[in-house]
RNA sequence: GGCGGGUUGCCCGAGUGGUCAAAGGGAGCAGACUGUAAAUCUGUCGCGAGAGCUACGGAGGUUCGAACCCUCCACCCGCCA
């Protein structure tokens, strides 16, 4: 399983993927890891009931970490979640106490399938409530808040943004990165973890872990921090096409939709992604750019990646059946000629409604979830934007005949190019 | 604790008594081109078929009429203590 002696040392690895955007000394990291099994740490915060597609990004390079023969730390957020790191904007809202112990166990649950907790470089799993539940304000103040110095807290970015904006920022949030530093200290003294790795955004948080460590047990240890998801153009990017709406869990993003993601990335970005997001190597990541520069129709290379990274995410039966719904309602052929057990499985997929009766084309809009309201169902009908069985329709009030439904029974909707829901209508 | 400034639609932000469902930008959605791409251009973007309804931090008030004026409350920012 190690191969820091071989071909590729992770860390080369990891540059050639881009997923070094900033790092301690790094080649003092390089050298410790050629050494020998490393125990390092990656820390999720339950924000929401569900991690989303960036963080991807830092659940699989740890797996890469620990493929190259190291030890990994899932940490999850049952203290800092109850927090919250400041975010650029504004304050946020304190979650119950319940909410966030039951989104803790949720992500725990994702990322518990993308890492190995067997063998010699087992995963372990630990959650930061489990070392300040019991600390209290006094022992949290004396010991660990003498090691913080305010002057170097306020220059840290997103404290310093919140400074400089009129939001302002609570005490609450303020502390933050003292409590991400004590995760550090912790799972340093009792694990012997010597690496921290997060996203760029985190790296004022992830730096309070090895100036506190520095300070307290006089021992360097390191950071590695993953960039963002960006753009072709290198610009931030907006939260659905930024995978920000794109969650991990299956009753938030089905697999479908998910697979539909990864088919629809850009050809300017699919090569990012397939350095990022999945395993295969630098031949084959090559080879597939290759044929985006010569055929990009083709779509070779998002077909691999949203095949490859729904397997990692969802498994082989969710992935197949993601693929196979694909080619139905995507696919060259007509809809009336699928079979009715390809068309029933390729509308669960997409998400599939039940109507009692057929109504106008404008109801049908709404129900099936495409449009939120008559008035947008009606507005996308207007614009030439509703399809009923890949048919155009004109006319939202149309009534919609029992002669149009597939077998008898379904309906295939779309609104605009790609996105499709299925009804159906109740037997009776 | 005192004084001053602020809270607008998903986000930013203009608006200070009727012509405001609220400028402009971003995001989103749709169309054209194409490849279920990108870029570009165009349209659209609270709910309602419509009359109308609901909305400019919350509650109340003045007025024929309030996002805009008044009162109280909550929260935020700045300066002073």
């Amino acid at each position: 399983m190690r191969n820091n002696d071989g071909v590729t040392h992770v860390i080369d690895d990891l540059q050639w993927r881009d997923l070094i955007a900033l790092s301690t000394d790094l080649d003092a990291l390089r050298a410790e890891l050629a050494r020998g099994p490393m125990t390092l740490y990656c820390g999720f915060d339950p924000t929401a009931p569900s991690l989303h597609f960036g963080h991807l990004t830092q659940i699989l390079t740890v797996r890469r970490l620990q493929l190259a023969g190291n030890r990994p730390l899932g940490l999850v957020g049952g203290a800092t979640g109850l927090i919250g790191d400041p975010r650029e904007t504004s304050e946020r809202q304190l979650h119950p106490r319940e909410t966030v112990a039951a989104w803790v166990e949720r992500i725990r649950a994702q990322v518990e399938p993308l890492l190995d907790f067997t063998g010699e470089y087992a995963a372990r799993m630990v959650n930061n409530l489990d070392w300040t539940a019991e600390l209290s304000a006094l022992d949290f103040l004396r010991d660990i808040g003498k090691h913080f110095r305010v002057n170097k807290m306020i220059a840290k970015d997103a404290v310093s943004a919140r400074l400089n904006s009129d939001a302002g920022i609570s005490y609450t949030e303020f502390s933050y990165q003292i409590l991400q530093g004590l995760d550090y200290l912790e799972l340093f003294r009792r694990y012997g973890c010597r690496l921290q790795t997060g996203g760029s955004d985190q790296w004022g948080n992830l730096t309070a872990g090895t100036d506190l460590i520095h300070r307290m047990e006089g021992e360097s240890v390191h950071l590695l921090a993953t960039p963002l998801v960006v753009d072709a153009n290198g610009q931030k990017i907006g939260k659905s096409t930024g995978g920000g709406n794109v969650w991990l869990d299956p009753e938030m993003t089905s697999p479908y939709a998910f697979y539909q993601y990864l088919i629809n990335i850009e050809d300017a970005s699919v090569g990012m992604f397939l350095r990022r997001f999945t395993f295969l190597d630098r031949e084959e990541i090559m080879a597939l750019e290759k044929e985006t520069a010569e055929r990009p129709s083709a779509r070779a290379a998002q077909r691999r990646l949203a095949e490859e990274v729904t397997r990692l995410v969802h498994g082989e039966t969710e992935t197949r059946q993601a693929i196979d719904a694909s080619q139905a309602l995507f696919g060259r052929g007509d809809l009336s000629s699928l079979n009715a057990g390809t068309l029933r499985a390729a509308l669960s997929e997409a998400g599939l409604g039940q109507v009692p009766a057929l109504g106008t084309v404008a109801e049908l809009f709404r129900t099936s979830g495409l449009s939120s309201s008559l008035g947008d169902a009606r507005r996308t009908i207007a614009e030439g934007g509703a399809y009923i069985n890949n048919q155009r329709v004109a006319d939202g009030d149309a009534v919609v005949e029992r002669s149009e439904l597939l077998h008898g029974r379904w309906l295939v909707l779309r609104r605009g190019k790609r996105t499709v829901a299925g009804l159906e209508l109740a037997a009776e």
